[in-house]
Formats: structure tokens, sequence, C-alpha cells
DNA sequence: TTGAAAGCGCTACCAG
DNA sequence: CTGGTAGCGCTTTCAA
């Protein structure tokens, strides 16, 4: 493994020479610049992490997470901020602090607010759970284009200039759904979904996808009925109840969006508990609660201590090691999960 | 975060006599030492990883590994051994070296023989997956016992004084393949097993899990044949076929060893493909295309790439950073993957 | 038993 | 445009 001193040596110049032509910093005798170049090159030069890691430090970098929900509302974020809090801690070794905050889904102006104050707290970079709308892509758009680097995490706001996101392909996590429910039922069922809001578009796009490849790949499963239930338990247990009684065909349940405690309830209510065929997303206590109890028979993760920490590792990479993110879409396994591997 | 700095100008002395009472190294007046714990205590602190990671390097410290198979024979094993090649690479830049050997599952006086050539030959700690043979086992123990660290993937010498194993947990995983393919199957099935072979431990702990669970569980699943086909694809063919005739009831089957694609094979050759509910082991290419042909309806990973890379992390940290592993056992996930996420 | 100093690889700064 | 130097946190060695 060869090192800066070692390629210095090599070419006859100054550690400080090479650092400024391996990373593109400052100006460099273009004759001096090609020798280093090759030598690095020949010698299969990596630059030592460890090193650059403590180099690093004295920099002392700042990063924003804006993320929704306030912990106690959507149990799927706990398990994000607690992700979140983990690698926070592990950064604060290399000098990097992380302000995090929480903003709701429906307040585009809070959220860009938010955004203002910690870019004028003097952050470096920035994680977003971004919602949808101008007022936010705008305000990303304007800070990437300044070249200050944002990730958005569990939800995208394709073209605002991010360096990445990282997340559930919703798309395909939709499918994953069906293939599962396809298995569950033997490729013949009469589904109810329940979904969060048509306008949330991560749950617009899991259905997409379901809907999608049923048409298409199978053809036994009908979609008898959807429900809309804002993501809140309390609606969920009324919206789903009235469908499942309003439809008593309905032998199987697709829930895609939270509120999965709540439909499972009228479920229960109605005593169809171990009749139905229930595929539901995110594995979070309650959840897995009602995989043991037999009532759901299977949770499609998204792996939420990814989206909490991956996002920091790549702004500390970018900021901190000069590493632009290989990809620009880190998507996250579609875990299934039934009762014996939860 | 504190530094050894911090600490050692707090309590007045030099920065080796904090090292030396935080890493119980050579001996310091009990006084310094009790003031100086205090300190550390207060303070909160925590050794700065990267500044370890680059002072490890002077230690150049040698790993062996020692696996199953010379890659070609085992796809499931390709695996393993790109995330050791990769990993090595990124130890090989804190000074690391990792030398790589493969023996067959066969042969214990060849494993042993191999452990003693790395021994010899200067490596300052081991990876294996053993053969549990006495032969093996007292070799082990033997090394364990006089300080030096043995690390057990994939499969386990219980209390042969290793410092860790990863891998699958067994037992469960074939529980969980009860549970898929109960819900596969609706809750009634006529199973037919494959298994390696009966002294494997982990195909035959794969199988007691499937087999207790169900007779406790799922009561409508039963085996009505199992087949050996030392994880052999050609001797797969054979017995599989073999039974699917000789038992004709049989409407599905469970794979818990190599030799899937033979056994697909027969499946095909029958003209029973997409007629029975396959669950099979490890999510290799093969497996992959069968499962997209509809042949396999699930098969369950056991995260080759951690067990590859997370014994040599286990090794470094032990001796590298000094940090003992904080378990026992590192279980791998038992992953269900369908055709939709693959 | 202890302190001082060098060095792991990299970056930043200052002087030229 | 360039070289030298200091320093990030930790370990190790040498001298006292």
């Amino acid at each position: 493994m060869p090192t800066i001193k070692e390629i210095a040596l090599l070419a006859g110049v100054s550690r400080g020479t090479v650092d400024r032509v391996l990373n593109n910093r400052g100006s460099v005798d273009p004759k001096k610049a090609k020798k280093v170049l090759e030598i690095a090159r020949a010698l299969e030069y990596t630059p030592n992490i460890a090193g650059k890691t403590l180099a690093a430090k004295k920099k002392q970098l700042k990063f924003g997470y804006i993320l929704f929900g306030s912990t106690s509302s959507n149990p799927f974020f706990e398990d994000v901020v607690r992700a979140i809090k983990n690698r926070a801690d592990e950064l604060a070794e290399v000098g990097v602090t992380v302000d995090v905050r929480f903003t709701t889904i429906d307040k585009p102006e809070a959220q860009a607010a938010c955004i203002d104050e910690l870019v004028a707290g003097g952050v470096d970079g920035l994680v977003i759970t971004p919602i949808n709308h101008p007022l936010v892509a705008d305000k990303l758009r304007e800070l990437s284009g300044s070249g200050f680097p944002v990730v958005t995490a569990n939800t995208d706001v394709p073209g605002c200039g991010r360096i990445a996101y990282v997340g559930s392909d919703y798309y395909k996590s939709g499918e994953t759904a069906a293939g599962m429910m396809n298995l569950i039922t033997g490729g013949s069922a009469n589904i109810g979904v329940v979904i969060g809001s048509p306008l949330v578009l991560c749950h617009s796009e899991r259905l997409s996808g379901f809907t999608n490849y049923i048409e298409k790949v199978f053809t036994g499963l009908k979609i008898l009925a959807k429900a809309v239930n804002n993501d809140d338990d309390i609606d969920s247990f009324r919206v789903t109840r009235d469908m499942l009684i309003r439809f008593p065909e309905i032998d199987s349940l697709l829930l895609a969006a939270a509120g999965v405690l709540g439909a499972c309830r009228a479920v229960k209510d109605l005593g169809l508990d171990g009749k139905l065929a229930i595929v539901c997303y995110d594995v979070v206590p309650t959840t897995c609660d009602l995989i043991r109890e037999g009532v759901i028979s299977a949770a499609l993760g998204q792996q939420p201590a990814l989206q909490g920490a991956k996002p920091l590792d790549l702004l500390f990479d970018y900021l901190g090691m000069g590493v632009t993110p290989e990809k620009e879409f880190y998507y996250t396994e579609t875990e299934i999960k039934i009762r014996e591997n939860l």
C-alpha cells in the first residue's frame, strides 16, 4: 500500500504537491503533476481512510437532518432516528455534529423555513425527507446549485440536484407485495387495499407497482376496494371496518400505509383475524405482535437503520473525504418478514 | 469528545500513562491510575477509532481464513470469498494481510494441517469454517487456550474456545422454511425433503428446526420422504427424481442442501415445474434463475457477504483495537427472497 | 514507574 | 507554484 509520502519521494516533489495533484487543489506544474499521476497509477495508490478521517477532524463539519414526525407519531421513524443518533455519536468522534429536526409532512413552508434555519446556522450539508412541493424543491435546487450537498432520504424529489437518494424503491416494493400476496393466496384473491393518502408519492408508487404487476402477471388477484386512512390508526380502524363490511368477499388485505394497528383492530373486531391474508409494510413492534398473533401473514421492511445512517455516511464521505457518491440511488432492500424470521 | 491528551493534561500525567491505564498495559501508580479513570469516566471518554486504526498499522497483522470448497465447487462460497477479498483489500490499507486457504469438508487431517501451516507462517488470528471433528476441534481449543484468537464462520464448533461465531442459526432457519412452506401451501402439504448429508450438522439442524416446528405448529404439513444428495447436482437429480416418482403425492419440496439445480432439473424432467411448492436455501445465481422461471417459490439467504467480512472485522477489532467481540454469536438473518425482491 | 518523542497517512497553513 | 511543518489521536519505544 503506497502512501503520499512514498509517491512524493519517487516523484521528487513534496507531499503537499502530491496532495494537490491527487485532490485537484491548487495548481501544479503540469510536468510534475503528470509524473505524480503516473506513479500513483503505477503503484495503484488508494488513499488511507484512517489518515483522511483523522485529518478531517479539523474541519469540524456540521450536518443537518430534517425528517418527518416527532418520533412518537410514526414508529417507523423511531428506528430511523435511533440509527441517526448512533451514527451521529460515531461521527462525533471525527468532529462531526448532527442537528436533527422534525417537520410534519403537510407543511412545506415550515420545512422550507427549517432548511433556512439550518443553513443559517452554518451546516455544511443536509439530509432531508423532503416534501415534494415547489417551496421545498426549489430551495433544495438552489442549495445544490451553489455546491451545497443535499441527500434525500426515505422519499425523494427527483432532479432537485441532491447528490444521492437513500430509501425504498417504492414501485418495486409494490411488486414484492404482489408477489407475496400471490404466494400466500395461491394466486386467487379478492383484495382490499388501505393507503395513507393518494397524495403521498411513496404510497401511490407502492400501489402502482402492486396494481400494474397483478394486472400483468397475477391475473387471479383482484382489487375489490380501496380505503384511505391518512396514516392514522383511528381513521384506519373505521375505513377498514367499513370496507370489510361493505365488501364481504374480501379475503385479503394490502396495508400500504401506516395505521396497520388500526386496520388490524378492525379485522379482529369483525372476527376475521386469521381468516384474511394480510400483507403490510414496515416492521414495527406493533406489527411484529400482530404477526406473532397470526393476524398478519407478512410484513415488508425497508431497512430503516440504513435510511438513517447511510445519508450521514455519504455526506461525510463527500465533505470529509472528498468522495462523491458512486451512485445516485441507494435503494434499500424490501425485506420479507414472517413470524419465523422476525 | 475528549482525547487521551486532554485526560493527561487534566490528570497531570503523560499521555503514555493514560494509555497504560486505559488499556491495562504496564503498571501505574494506583493513585494516578484512579485519577485517570475518574476523569475518563467523567468525560465519557471513548477512544478515537481513526487514531487507533492508524497506529495499528505498525503491527502489520496477518490473518488466516480457512474455508470450504475451491470456490468453483459451491457457488454459495463464491459470495463469501468475494466478500473476504473485498474486506481484505480494505484491511490491507491498515497493514493487515489475509491468507485465504481452501480445504474440503471431508478431510479433518488436511484442515488440521492447514491450521498448523498458517500458524507456523506467523498469522496472528484465524477465521475458519471448521470441520466438527476432534482433530480440528482439539487444535482450535489448544490455540484458543494459548490466547490465539479464532473466529468460526458459517459453521461452528461450540466450546472450542473461539472468540465468536458468525453464521446462520440453522435451527431457526429451518423454522423459517416451515413458516414459508405453510404460507405458500395454505397449511396443507405433502413434502419431500432433500438434504446433503445427515452428517453435516448445518443441514441436520435445519431439518430439525423444520421438523420440530411443523409437528408442533403446522400439523397440516407432512414430510413424506427424504433424500440425500451429498450436496452434488448429479446425485441430486437422481435422488430427487426417484423420490418424486416413488411418491407421486408429493406436492412440495424443501431443498435443504446444495444441489438445488440438480433437484430442479428432476422436477422439470418430470414436467412438474410450476406445480410444486419449492423452498430452498441460498440465493445463488442458478437459484435466482429458477425463481424467475417460476420453478422455485422462495429461497432463504444467509448473508454470505457478512459471513465473509464480519469475522475479519472481529479479528481486527480484537487484535488491532483491543476490542473483544461484544457477543459470542453473530447470527446472520434468514432472508426471504421471492421473484420480486431478488 | 513515568515522560518525551516519533510515527501511522493525510491535510492545511505559511513562507517563499 | 512549491516545500516544509504542524497536527488530527493513538501506540510504542527509549531513556530516565
